[in-house]
DNA sequence: GGAACATTACACTGAACAGTGTAGTTTCTA
DNA sequence: TAGAAACTACACTGTTCAGTGTAATGTTCC
C-alpha cells in the first residue's frame, strides 16, 4: 500500500482508484474515460497504456471490489456456546457490513453492470462459487455437533440471510430505500433467529 | 385490445409496444429511439409527436409493465381451510410468477432503470406502498381468527417472501441464473412453510 | 551519460444517438 | 370534398465518447 514504487506503478495504482471513485458514483455506463483520466491526474493515453479498454478497466475494478467485500469474518463454530449468541453475532455483522454505504454502493454497480452482459455475470456467479459462505460452514460444524437438524447447510443459509436481505438489502439496492435503524436491524435479526431455530434447533 | 381506431391510435400502440419489446430486450441505455421507430413501423417524427422525449416514452413502458404486474391473484382468507393448504397455493402462484421470463425480463429492466434513476426509484416506491399486498391481507385475516401470533402482518409477510425471493428471484435478475426446477419450486416453497408455521402458527 | 521505456498534450476519427425543422403526402372529419 | 390533423422521409445539429497516432518531454536504470 505505502511503497510509492516506479513511477508507472504509481500512475496505475491512480488510475485504479480513479475507477473506483467514478464507477461507484456513477457506474459503467455514465463514467467516461476522459473523466477517470482527469480524476486520475493522468493523461488519457496513458490510461489506455495501462488497460486496452474500458471493458478491461471495469474488470479491474470489478476485482478490486472482490477482494475488498471477501475480507471474512469470524465465524468458527464454538462448541460451548449457546446457538442463538453465535448466530446472532454472525447475523448482526451481516447486517453491518450491507447497511455501509461503500458496501452498497459496490454491489449496486456491480449488479447493474451484470445485468447488462451475462458473461460477466457468469464469472462472478464461479468465484461465488469457489469459496463457501462462512455461514454454511458454521450450520455443518453445529450439525455434526448434533446440535442442529440434519437438512443441507446451504439451503439453511440462504433461507436465513434471505430474510435479512429482504429488509436490509434488495430494497436499498433495487428500490434506493434507506439503511435499517438500530433497533429495525435488531428485530429483523431477532425474528429470524426465533424462526430459524424454531425449525431447526435439535 | 381489437379495436383498430383512428390511425393515430393505431400508430400510438405500435410505438408501446414496439418501446415494450425494445426495452425489455435491451434496457434504457442501449435502445435507441430510431431502433424503436424501426420497430414500430412508424418514422422517428412520429415517435416524438407523441411523446416528446426518450424518458417519457420509458416511464410510460413502466406504467404499461406495472398494470401487466398487478393483475392480483386469488388470497381471501377462508377460516375453514387448514392454514398450510392456502398459504400453499399462494406461494406456489408467487413462485410461478416470478419464474416467469416476461415477468423476470421487466424486473431486470425496471430496476436497472431505478439503479440510475433515483427519483424513478421514488415513484415506483410510492406507487407499490399505495396498494396492499395479498399476502399481508390474509395474514391480518388468520390473525383476526386467532390462527396466527400477533405479529406486524407487513413485517410476517416480508420474511417468508423473503426466503422464496432469495431462491427464485434475486439470483435469476443479479447473476442471471436460471429458474428453479419443479421439485426445487416445492422445497423451497414447503421449508418456508415449515419455518413460518412452526413460529407464528397458534 | 545514454538507451529504453513511460507519460503527456493534443488533435483527430468514427460512430452513435437524442432531438429538430421542413416540405410533401396521407388520413380523418365536418 | 375541402381543410385540419397526423404521418413520413430525410437531412441536419450538436454532443458525447471510445479509442488512436504522434512528436515531444520526463523517468529509470545500466
Amino acid at each position: 500500500m505505502t511503497a510509492p514504487q516506479r513511477l508507472t506503478d504509481r500512475k496505475r495504482a491512480a488510475i485504479i482508484q480513479a475507477a473506483i471513485t467514478e464507477f461507484r458514483a456513477n457506474g459503467f455506463d455514465i463514467t467516461s474515460m476522459d473523466k477517470i483520466a482527469a480524476t486520475a491526474g493522468v493523461s488519457k493515453r496513458t490510461v489506455y497504456n495501462h488497460f486496452p479498454s474500458k471493458e478491461e478497466l471495469f474488470a479491474e475494478f470489478l476485482n478490486q471490489l472482490w477482494a475488498r467485500v471477501t475480507a471474512e469474518q469470524e465465524t468458527s463454530y464454538r462448541p460451548e456456546r449457546p446457538l442463538r449468541d453465535q448466530m446472532r453475532r454472525m447475523l448482526m455483522a451481516k447486517l453491518q457490513i450491507m447497511s455501509d454505504d461503500n458496501f452498497l454502493d459496490l454491489a449496486r454497480v456491480a449488479i447493474a453492470a451484470t445485468i447488462h452482459s451475462p458473461e460477466r455475470a457468469q464469472s462472478m456467479v464461479a468465484r461465488m462459487g469457489e469459496r463457501e459462505e462462512g455461514l454454511t460452514v458454521w450450520i455443518r460444524a453445529a450439525q455434526a455437533d448434533g446440535r442442529l437438524k440434519p437438512v443441507d447447510p446451504e439451503f439453511a443459509a440462504q433461507q436465513i440471510q434471505g430474510m435479512l436481505k429482504s429488509f436490509a438489502f434488495w430494497p436499498q439496492i433495487s428500490m434506493g430505500l434507506p439503511g435499517l435503524s438500530a433497533e429495525r436491524q435488531t428485530t429483523v435479526v431477532e425474528s429470524a433467529l426465533d424462526m430459524f431455530l424454531a425449525c431447526y434447533q435439535v
